[in-house]
RNA sequence: GGAGAGUUGGCAGAGUGGUCGAAUGCGGUGGUCUUGAAAACCAUUGUGCCGAAAGGUACCGGGGGUUCGAAUCCCUCACUCUCCGCCA
């Protein structure tokens, strides 16, 4: 949540950035609404306050026996008018509510401007061994009889995947290498609900705006598309002292998309599930401290994929590119023979305060209260990361090569092709 | 699923209609004492909103009601705990 005080203060800026990050509500409307907020609010503390010394007269005046009639009259006159100027208030204050909730952070001023991909800005390119021809995983799949899109239809319907023998393996050995890394940098595991309630999503941000893109599994709840959710949401209402932080988490969780509004969209092959594991990396730091945190978040997730020895590049997303609650977005991008092209399979970004204002969680400092920032990226995605490994560990006639660094997560180093 | 008991400040725990934003204890912070520390003692210590401030207002799980007045009475929802049943 944007912090509406500084809006008032730096409207011709906010109106700048927000347009960047392609926000069309009307701000002067918000800001005037905020201000007629307040005067109600005003006009009825002040009658409340008259309401409070006159009930305390009367028990005085009950006590002494006295005659209190007048008094109630003044009262209840005083009543009718608090409860029309409350309503007034509820539904001013309600509906500003839901406005903030609709108005997406700001971008850095780093960032580069631009409203789609096109304007995105390759920071660097890191190229192991790079082939542009062979096989897609689909193929490769086949070829090995372990990769299964026909059952999976017939379990759950289009864009869910059933992997079977070693390359189910694979994935979990991949989960683990990714778990030890994470570790190994400092992050703590946690093990988390899959399940969550609208008052999470509402504070990491994919609600209210994008309802369409959760699965909902009734009673107000929804799947978890991401385990930034329930990790972030765990200091939901918390106050967070200097000494905690920085506070550094990860988790591997499964992560549901409904993926509205792409269909048609890369429905071939297992690039876009409705289910796929993730390793995420969660960070609370200190409000100076998040830009620092987000270049080492970022080599955190890289480091992953030198050790798998892929190829990829580091990208900065432009302000129409940006998700909704990010003030700055960097991906790596994997290299995919088959398509010839870097695929996205890791997103880190600086959240800055936006998420602990929406989550009320304040960051405590002696005696000074502010808002703690929230970075989060993925370390990685592991259903592009195996479907990654099959094409550029692929070999003709032969089958899938383990990468070095799993092998001793396995019992094997080699998948072999069946036909 | 059935029966019952709860939800009060950072924590524990009083408070059943007015003087209660709320006793007390623990914890926190500041101080006295001490070479230093501990102990002891003294003071202080919830949050949001409006306001330059003074101050005002709201909050005792959420929502609604009764009343001039609600932490306290009523309704309702959520959650927690105990027992029984079922269950990986």
């Amino acid at each position: 949540m944007i912090d509406i005080t500084q809006l008032k203060e730096h409207l011709d800026h906010y109106k700048k950035k927000l347009t960047l990050k392609g926000y069309t509500g009307n701000l002067n409307e918000i800001i005037s609404k905020h201000e007629s907020k307040n005067n109600i609010q005003v006009k009825l503390d002040d009658l409340k306050n008259k309401k409070n010394v006159l009930s305390k007269e009367i028990g005085t005046l009950a006590q002494k026996g006295e005659s209190i009639n007048e008094q109630k009259k003044q009262s209840e006159q005083l009543s009718n008018e608090i409860q029309i100027l409350q309503e007034e208030f509820d539904v001013l204050n309600s509906n500003l509510e839901k406005e903030l909730l609709l108005i997406p952070n700001i971008p850095d001023d780093d960032v580069p401007e631009g409203t789609d991909e096109s304007s995105n800005l390759e920071l660097e390119k890191i190229i192991y061994k790079q082939s542009d021809n062979g096989p897609d995983h689909v193929e490769i799949g086949e070829l090995i009889e372990l990769l299964d899109f026909n059952t999976a239809n017939k379990l759950s319907g289009s864009r869910f995947v059933v992997l079977k023998g070693k390359l189910a393996q694979l994935q979990r050995a991949l989960i683990r290498f990714m778990l030890d890394e994470a570790a190994s940098n400092g992050y703590e595991e946690y093990y988390v609900p899959y399940i969550v309630n609208s008052e999470s999503l509402i504070g990491t941000g994919q609600l209210p705006k994008f309802e369409d893109d959760q699965f909902s599994v009734g009673e107000g709840k929804y799947l978890i598309p991401t385990a930034e959710v329930p990790l972030t949401n765990v200091f939901r209402n918390e106050a967070i002292s200097v000494d905690d932080i920085p506070i550094k988490m990860t988790a591997h969780t499964p992560c549901f998309r409904a993926e509205a509004g792409s269909y048609g969209k890369d429905t071939r092959g297992m690039i876009r599930q409705h289910q796929f594991e993730k390793i995420e990396l969660v960070k609370f730091v200190h409000p100076n401290e998040s830009e620092k945190a987000l270049d080492e978040l970022v080599s955190h997730a890289s480091k992953i994929l030198d050790k798998l020895e892929l190829s990829y590049r580091k990208v900065v997303l432009c302000s129409g590119d940006l998700g909704f609650s990010a003030a700055k977005t960097i991906d790596l991008e994997v290299w995919l023979p088959s398509q010839k092209c870097f695929r996205e399979i890791s997103s880190c970004s600086n959240f800055r305060d936006f998420q602990t204002r929406r989550m009320n969680t304040k960051f405590v400092d002696g005696s000074t209260k502010t808002y703690p920032h929230t970075l989060n990226g993925s370390a990685l995605a592991v259903g592009r990361t195996l479907l990654a490994i099959l094409e550029n560990y692929f070999e003709n006639g032969v089958g899938v090569h383990i990468p070095k660094v799993l092998k001793k997560y396995l019992t094997f180093d080699l998948i072999k092709i069946k036909k």
